[in-house]
DNA sequence: ACCTGAACACCGTTCAAGT
DNA sequence: ACCTGAACACCGTTCAAGT
């Protein structure tokens, strides 16, 4: 009958806080530093009791995505459509901010859980119960693609990069720059122009989602309006 | 003086035919095949020659983008802007669709290369060269985000999977589906309404991309007709 | 029931050496 | 100049064993 308080007896591992640690590690270090032998470390344990808890690390990953759907705000309940996808996006986008990994992992989708299938659902649901047509609010869903989820392809940035402090070095980007890439040049420039920096980072990413996500509802507005249909259009 | 002809002369190695070799390789068995080790492999030599053509891994892929970007169509020359990109934005489609890895690669940028920026900068020309301002071309550039390349976000999709030929299993699945996401069941069912499938696969992945490409398009020449800027918006 | 040790089959990349 | 061998520091995961 030893005392097994003098044990450093730590509480055994859960789904819980295997999935809390995962995702305090992707949040810190970044998802490339997250590995099954490196979150094992961080938990105190060998690698292999993680597999007790979690079938994989495909399975991990989707217990990490569906506890960052769980913090998105659900749709306000008697807004009209347009104002309740907006709200529900820029929560969503919210969320993404604060958990960076979310995104990269949502897009290589091997992770179709319940929960992201919910999140769907009653993101179907704010058109549907908007009137849209089901018709319309299938296209309407691919539409929106990732902005669903806060985000957009950020494949269009950086065209000039932080060029710390040599203002000489600054100086010569922005010739090669002008000289390579004249158009991408130009409007770099005109965006950066009413902020302080010249040509990086003169960029407010949340300007950018806002901006295309109105130009999509307002597209959806009108159609919707005008009681579009796919059988009109151009469809096979 | 031995005969060197009858040694097996593997012609040498070069840059390019590590390249399409790569390319190749990441055509037929996908993007995660596409190892160091399994590249040389294939090119019958050692991992370690290879970099004596290529820096890293990194570099490897930048180089697979950048013959991708080659494959992608010259924007036509007296186009109006909106043909013009729409051609450009269907053609780049193509090239992905013949490319499958080219998707998350770019996605995963940490290939800006000049290329990819030739191609960037060759595409925001063909707004200004529409009489699209610097300020509204930026914006617009932002919005196509990942279309600019001719892909969306496909996080939407496969609600239902193949599902093998059991009747029975597709009717306990489409069962399943009503009741947990009657939302995402009702648009499904629309979609494949006029297709040979009940739930699975009855989308057409082409019209949705051009669906949303010119609602984009179209929010596009409204905001420039109507000479909008981003001083006249909400902009901070 | 839960955790461990040792091992397997992979990675990308370095360094010093071969021809 | 170009390629090789052996090694390092990583991966995810299996299997049989420990408590």
């Amino acid at each position: 009958m030893t005392q097994l308080v003098d044990k450093p007896r730590r509480l055994p591992l859960n789904r819980e806080r295997v999935l809390r640690s995962a995702i305090a590690l992707a949040d810190t270090e970044g998802i490339d530093a997250l590995s099954m032998r490196k979150l094992a470390q961080e938990l105190g344990v060998v690698p292999m009791a993680l597999y007790k808890h979690v079938a994989n690390k495909e399975e991990l990953l989707g217990g990490m995505v569906d506890t960052m759907v769980g913090e998105i705000e659900a749709p306000a309940p008697h807004a009209p459509w347009k104002s309740a996808v907006r709200q529900r996006v820029l929560s969503a986008r919210q969320v993404l901010l604060r958990h960076a990994w979310a995104r990269s992992v949502i897009e290589s989708r091997t992770t179709v859980t319940p929960a992201v299938l919910g999140y769907m659902d009653s993101f179907a649901g704010m058109f549907l119960g908007g009137g849209f047509s089901a018709d319309l609010t299938h296209h309407v869903m691919h539409a929106m693609g990732s902005r669903m989820w806060g985000f957009t392809q950020e494949v269009f940035d950086d065209p000039a990069e932080p060029a710390p402090e040599q203002p000489e070095m600054q100086a010569a980007m922005a010739r090669h720059m002008s000289e390579n890439y004249p158009h991408l040049f130009s409007i770099a420039v005109t965006a950066a122009h009413d902020d302080e920096s010249v040509v990086g980072r003169g960029c407010d990413d949340q300007f950018e989602f806002e901006f295309a996500l109105d130009l999509l509802l307002d597209g959806f507005e009108r159609l919707h309006r005008q009681k579009w249909t796919s059988q009109g259009g151009t469809r096979r």
